[in-house]
DNA sequence: CATCTTTGTATATTTAATAAACAAAGTAAA
DNA sequence: TTTACTTTGTTTATTAAATATACAAAGATG
């Protein structure tokens, strides 16, 4: 991804401009229960089904109170009692889960020219996959209006809930500000400064949350794809550019700004290839999928098809030391970022999945070999699981975290419901 | 700082082998008690001196609770009345602050020929500083005995106070694990797996941390240095080698296996110079101050004194040129880690703080000329305010931490104090 | 079948907050 | 100087949400 110019218009605000003052944590008993509600809500979520005594045992927390807590959270239809487990030399549990038919999550990628939809149902499980093409991809307006449409007619298509459409979770490649979910910069298509999340949330009366299309990625592959016991994963994009999300203790970290992340410009070579950016030697001028194909000659108009990996699949040279060449300098990358930021996982994805069986091999002995002397080659590499729906299923993943994970949401989230 | 052969020897323990089971966070009311109490403390260190009143407008908390609190927080010996305060059209305010003389924090920098020991109060205002030759550099046994020595003497010479010596904290050039306090290895000596943290704490009776120097000195930046308003903080330490400490959301940030931050062997040549690490290209060999003395022709055998700043005072055109390159290599890796952490700030420490002047004009130019699409110029770059005491200060700020700011700590090691 | 376990609920008690009233100590204006 | 108003800090009754304990329901086991 790249970001042009970004200071001749409105500076990005810095974390201490937007919070004036962090508000301290202090609270009363309803800010313990509050807490402890989103813990069993945690381990519901994580461990289903389980009893109301297991959940005791795993918390501290005593039967009494668990299953007082447990009943509102039935009253609030986050929870269903789902069936009855197995004895373990006595009465037989009562087994929860979250109440997957209690409502709907959508979640939404917008990409240059079309966008991905999927309604999923408040366990996750996607119920309906369906991508539209947009009526005029650099208007923002008009993007905007045929989104809210979408929704519409999505949500009057689903079956009746009790809940509704609890969240909707739009993932865009830009800059997004939050907690405002502001969108700052959209790069492809020179988008400044559009508050789509709170227009959206005005015209369908949900909440709805934006965020950048690689953190949601990564976000994806913590909750539901390859890295889903990984409390510091590193996610790397690579596709006509390179870009990364990062999980830090299990939540999303951002950076001061919103902008950490932004790895295709860093600089590998001193001297190297002019980048689009301005500068030289960016990672992505040699690591990119778009580097692949113009070092094999091809113009790079994505989406590239198959041409490179049925070439390479053929045993053509050049398709093969090209792609050799690609593993070397993701490994190169890879390698840096493992030095800086010490993940406990990596998730590749991106278009440069599609090459994965030819880069792996070599991207793992770039590092082996250039990085001998701390234990670098232990971080397990993984390419992305979840393809193409990544970022939308990152989008619903967030939209779950809120709604059954933090403190206080799925109160008043529940309360919104429609 | 270089780590060589990680792998011949013990692997390092992943974090997910460490926490077997993440706890889940519920509890009673005297979880709120505890927290409430630790926002409160967390105020009066960073507002004081403060009144009750104040405070219970900063919490949200009744005036009836907050006095309740207080109350405690002085038997605890951690909170004192301190004096009385402006009107403001009514009754005169009782202004607290910490309880600077209730008893004292060592912090301690393990260094590669000697040691350097401060003792501080309650508030972290230095009250002794003294460096001492160590007398075995490489023995681990003998330099252990040492510091305790050294602490017993310490401590014995300090006049009489309610809770005598709180904690210590250490600083050293290694891996250290958290939250063990473990030296998994310490590159200068090629020792391994030393657990100086638990026979420190048992031979001296009083709760000890061990950490990585690098961070001790970002953490001391942040709470008492130059960047004491950043909440995403970037401390980069330049001396022989390069090496990072990270400041997120306010804490330190370690990465999954502790070594986060070891950004002198990132590759910014791909070709480039070959490092003793094995690899070339190394950001260290470009801007370190050793790569600075050698492209002068001097040996590197630090301390290398102000030779360097003296031929460059004098206007020497070597000294000069060599200088500007540095600030641009300087830059450039910043400029890396600018895009892929997003930090508010930038500290630069370590030996090569002597050259600032001549420094921080390249560097900035640097980061602007080549990274001009993002704000980056916009983070603040500054040098180290602390100096050779960094890492103390920092062992002295982390022991504050985990006595006035972590929920439960105060109690636990107030009933410890000696 | 009698006994022991496990699960889940009901009831009294405890803890730590709030709310409201009040006392103490000040300012400010008539 | 006196009266009214503010601000600070404490006291007392009340409330919320946990715990502890007892108990009922449901099942395993010898």
């Amino acid at each position: 991804m790249i970001i042009y110019l970004f200071h001749k218009h409105r500076q990005i605000p810095s974390r201490t401009e937007l919070e004036h003052e962090k508000e301290p944590m202090t609270g009363d008993s309803s800010l313990l229960k509050t807490l402890n509600k989103s813990t069993l809500l945690r381990l519901i979520r994580r461990h289903a089904p389980i009893s109301r005594a297991d959940l005791a045992k795993r918390t501290h927390l005593t039967r009494a109170t668990v299953s007082a807590l447990v009943e509102e959270l039935i009253g609030q239809r986050l929870v269903a009692e789902t069936g009855i487990g197995a004895s373990s030399g006595g009465r037989k549990p009562v087994l929860l889960q979250i109440d997957a038919e209690a409502g709907y999550v959508i979640g939404l990628d917008v990409r240059r020219n079309d966008l991905l939809a999927i309604v999923a149902d408040l366990r996750g499980n996607a119920l309906r996959e369906l991508s539209r093409k947009l009526d005029a991809p650099s208007d923002p307006e008009r993007t905007l209006s045929q989104l809210i449409a979408l929704m519409r007619e999505l949500r009057s298509e689903l079956p009746d809930s009790p809940l509704g459409v609890v969240g909707v979770g739009v993932g865009i490649a830009g800059l997004v500000e939050q907690p405002s979910g502001r969108i700052l910069f959209v790069p492809a298509h020179d988008w400044r400064l559009l508050d789509w999340r709170e227009r959206l949330a005005e015209a369908l009366g949900v909440p709805v949350i934006v965020e950048n299309e690689a953190n949601l990625a990564a976000l994806a592959e913590h909750d539901v794809g390859a890295a889903q016991h990984a409390t510091e994963l590193l996610y790397v994009s690579v596709s006509a550019g390179i870009g990364a999300g990062y999980i830090v203790g299990g939540e999303l970290y951002r950076g001061a700004g919103g902008y950490a992340g932004e790895v295709g410009h860093t600089t590998i070579e001193l001297n190297g290839r002019p980048c689009s950016c301005g500068n030289r030697g960016c990672w992505e001028t040699y690591a990119s999928e778009q580097a692949l194909a113009e070092a094999l000659g091809l113009a790079y108009d994505p989406p590239l098809g198959s041409a490179i990996a049925e070439r390479a699949a053929s045993g053509e040279a050049s398709a093969l030391a090209a792609l050799e060449r690609t593993g070397v300098y993701l490994g190169i990358g890879i390698g840096n970022m493992i030095h800086t930021l010490n993940p406990q996982m990596i998730v590749v994805g991106g278009a440069i999945s599609r090459y994965r069986d030819w880069l792996l091999p070599k991207m793992e002995a770039t590092i082996r070999a250039r990085f001998p002397y701390i234990p670098a080659f232990e971080v397990p590499i993984r390419f992305s699981e979840l393809g193409e729906t990544a970022t939308a299923q990152g989008a619903i993943a967030y939209v779950l975290r809120e709604l059954l994970e933090k403190p206080g949401a799925s109160a008043s989230a529940a309360a919104t419901g429609v």
